[in-house]
DNA sequence: CGCGAGTGGATGACGTGTCAACAATGCTTG
DNA sequence: CAAGCATTGTTGACACGTCATCCACTCGCG
């Protein structure tokens, strides 16, 4: 169909593999223990930490997609679910007839109050003390690097 | 409840951002392409890849399993999806009458290697070339630390 | 031999993510 | 003011992942 493909040589496949499997790993391990220790889902928390970070808890629908740069439908859906729960509530906007706010409920915020620390610790003890204060600022770097590359990149 | 939290200092929670949204914009990014361009899911894609890559496209499921590190139902979930579209199948083992096999039929050959070629591709042009050949080395080899260092971890 | 423990794998329920389509409102222009 | 077009958000269908549970089979031991 077209050019012989170039696959990656050895060393760039190894440095591939690692990355892949540490992120998997690392995210999967992160999501189950937020979930078994306060009953939020990964979801959950990235939404409640959104919104708890805003004045009065309080955000416009699209401006909660963009902050946690999400899709508006898996927004809508999540928002639903945490609605249903009585983690968030919705509110209408008085200036635009189309337009919603999204709200923490007094629940969402004990849950995230609970929840984060938690985290942090999980955060603390899985991958920033796996790595020297060097080594960690390095990784951000070029994690860095790498979004802003896919950020000129089509797709 | 307990200790007050020790939250992430400044330089530990810009590494830790940059670290999180790159991996999720780079994972996602990848899965809808290999999606789109072949059809196949991420999570195809990497069972197929799996089989593909031993003798006679044949792997025992829990051996498959272990090497994909993957839960045993989410295996087996995938490979019923997988099945019903034909691209693998189950066949029973000899001499384990518990036990299964499962191959990769030549629809699941011809779905992957059409979708190989491409799926490096995007490997290539969102983070390989994102970083010079000692950075990529440098990621790839503080994700190894990681990822050992999780190893000895509980949970 | 028979019985209980462990292993290999499947299943159902449920929360999650994506895509495509839709509804409702706002805006712009003739 | 009316006709479109863009924006804001929802919905339904479906693939995916996890958890708990279950079933069939094997193996070891009395």
């Amino acid at each position: 169909m077209n050019a012989t493909p170039r696959w990656l040589d050895p060393e760039q496949k190894v440095a591939w593999d690692h990355f892949i499997r540490m992120q998997e790993k690392l995210v999967g391990r992160l999501s189950r223990r937020v979930q078994s220790d306060s009953g939020l889902s990964a979801a959950d928390y990235v939404v409640l930490a959104a919104l708890t970070e805003s004045e009065g808890g309080r955000v416009r629908f699209l401006d909660l997609t963009k902050r946690v740069e999400w899709e508006k439908s898996r927004m809508s859906h999540q928002v639903g679910r945490m609605a249903k729960r009585g983690l968030v509530a919705r509110e209408e906007c008085p200036e635009d007839g189309r337009g919603a706010f999204v709200v923490a409920t007094p629940e969402g915020y004990r849950a995230i109050e609970e929840a984060a620390p938690l985290h942090v610790e999980h955060v603390r003890r899985l991958f920033i003390d796996a790595l020297t204060p060097e080594e960690l600022d390095t990784l951000g770097r070029l994690s860095a690097r790498v979004l802003a590359h896919m950020e000129q990149q089509p797709d």
